[in-house]
DNA sequence: CCGGTTTTGTCGGTTTTTCAACAAACGATA
DNA sequence: TATCGTTTGTTGAAAAACCGACAAAACCGG
């Protein structure tokens, strides 16, 4: 891809993240997002077609970049580790005003939905890497019980009293974790 | 000034410094400063002639960042104050191994000669400031000797045993520039 | 509800950057 | 010395970004 196109996009990614930790989204206007990327306004609009496209795209990229940083390849063993758990809740941490924005737009297909829809995905494919006694409706229904619980608790961390640290949350969350998935790994499930 | 311009003339720019401050000024090529820029190689011939030009550019750019950071409106007074010495001995420091570098580059009309020259000027300038009761040869000799002692100083504070801490530096150094300065504004000089 | 201001999305002409290709000069190595 | 690989500096065509201007839409205060 040529350079400026990538080197763009990425300005104009950067500055619509900085400007939705900062403000409210709605209020953001284009202008902005292209002065604080430093970029024509209508770069802006050969990219995108409108805020809320590049919302989508940016938050997409986000996820890209949470999976990336979290679930790269040293992850030790095929199966999500409590390590690899308390990484990503940590990533989530350290981005906070970004990720509690995010998860607070709503006029948006949201970030929610994304972030449920990723999770999801993945514990499907954990399911299928590991031979579950379970049909398909049955592993669907219980890999959508398993992300909204998950991005309910998320959700929750960042309300107002944000009392719980990262390894708190990793710890109890993943006792949590633990017991389902070993119960659907018995047979007798 | 167009938005690429200024961008890429500065990402190139920051190449260069970086790239300096890592290796001999010899070995670098036009592809690694483009390739460090994340920019064409097409594009730095666009804007400099070649390394030696650029690396010129970048050294006026280098010291009047250096003045703008160090003398810039808030100085108190019209006159360089002790403060104000430190702060410029701590932006050299912080920046040791650029102008480590730059100060060892010998085929180039060196940074050597720029920064006399630059310190020469602000010492006219500030005689002229001043009333001093020199006519202008005596002047010039006096801020070529004075200059010269400086950027000696400085380069001094650069060889192998950096023992000197920057606040020492400014301590004896001061003490030297104001003898001078001194028996230069008393009238009997 | 109106009138002024801001924002939006689009357009066309211009400038810059990109990319790939080139020949010439250079440097090291056999 | 011949040769191979690299670096240099230049070119031309294509792609992208720039800027300024525009009408339409949305917003806001009186």
């Amino acid at each position: 891809m040529d350079r400026r196109i990538k080197k763009n996009q990425s300005a104009i990614m950067n500055a619509l993240m900085q400007l939705i930790a900062e403000k409210e989204f709605e209020k953001i206007t284009i202008n902005d997002i292209a002065e604080r990327a430093d970029v024509n306004r209508g770069t802006v609009y050969s990219h995108y077609a409108d805020k809320y496209d590049l919302l989508d795209k940016c938050i997409e990229a986000q996820l890209a970049h949470l999976m990336e940083c979290c679930y790269s390849p040293e992850t030790t063993g095929p199966f999500p580790s409590k390590i690899t758990l308390l990484r990503t809740v940590k990533e989530i941490e350290n981005n906070a005003p970004l990720f509690q924005s995010l998860l607070s737009i709503k006029d948006v297909s949201s970030f929610r939905v994304h972030l449920s829809k990723m999770i999801h995905m993945q514990i499907v494919e954990q399911m299928n890497e590991h031979k579950i006694s379970l049909d398909d409706l049955g592993k669907s229904i219980f890999a959508q019980f398993m992300s909204s619980a998950i991005v309910g608790v998320i959700e929750w961390w960042f309300t107002p009293s944000m009392t719980c640290s990262a390894e708190e949350l990793t710890e109890r969350l993943w006792s949590i974790l633990e017991v389902n998935w070993m119960t659907l790994l018995s047979p007798q499930a």
